[in-house]
DNA sequence: TTAGATGCAAACGGTTTGCAAACCA
DNA sequence: TGGTTTGCAAACCGTTTGCATCTAA
């Protein structure tokens, strides 16, 4: 049911494959993604990457994200944060609400759900949204209650 | 299924139960408030009260948002809106990607759907996101194509 | 060699804040 | 009257843009 971390989401191939060109920043933004298992800002990550110029953070990001090798989330409050890719299909996340951790999920039933709606509503739907927020139960933060 | 727009969410009264004061100012972005059908957001909320200060708009809507009687929605392009809640229970919305139109919609079937879902993954579900945007089929935009 | 990518700094849009003046209860 | 609320302007935050410079292909 689940897709749980998929270890390689190639960012670098999907720049090669795009006809973009991997420079040296690509790469360590790049590098640094494939190790996050959270949610992130751009804001954060360029705080993170103090070598690259924010500009070029915000610019890669919206590139990866375009390739569709990451996706863009809401947050609880509204804001939104990306999270690193790992299921080609259309998924949906789950967001823990004490320590970041995204996870994919594919659930059919949420699909014929929403088929199942469209057929009570005047109109058509074009897209949806849907996110989960989660206490997963295993990171330190939710242990430590 | 539908709960549609109930003529009275009284804004008013939702200022005097929670022992805030009745304002002229607030007087005035409830009337308006109160003839919206779309959804808005609180800069183009601002525009159309020229008279009244927009950090008083802001201070305003966030005051309603707490007291229930206005709720956030997203927007298809990550950025929020805000809506006049006709509903006193948990809801949903769809949202015109045509006209803005909000419409407010209950499908118990998306909270069963929900604890299911509940079920196969780790940690507890806290809160949840569902937004559906659609083509109303009756706005002018959507009638022009 | 050269189109594409970068970094900087300035501009941006939406939102919040500090504060003195105005106002409702 | 006194505590709230207001309007203004300035500050703020995350994000985008213009532009001269650099670099991967």
């Amino acid at each position: 049911m689940f897709a749980f971390q998929n270890p390689h989401p190639n960012l670098i191939a999907a720049l090669e494959s795009g006809g973009y060109r991997v420079t040296a920043p690509r790469r360590a933004i790049a590098n640094l993604l494939e190790q996050k298992q959270e949610g992130f800002s751009v804001e954060a990550l360029s705080d993170e990457l103090p070598s690259v110029g924010r500009a070029t953070v915000y610019r890669t990001i919206k590139l990866f994200h375009a390739a569709g090798v990451v996706c863009k989330l809401a947050t609880i409050n509204g804001s939104h944060m990306y999270s690193l890719c790992r299921n080609d299909h259309h998924h949906h996340h789950t967001v823990c609400v004490e320590c970041g951790a995204v996870e994919e999920f594919r659930v059919d039933a949420v699909e014929r759900l929403i088929r199942q709606i469209s057929e009570d509503i005047p109109g058509e739907i074009v897209s949806h949204h849907l996110e989960l927020y989660v206490n997963c139960g295993a990171c330190p933060e939710t242990k430590g209650k």
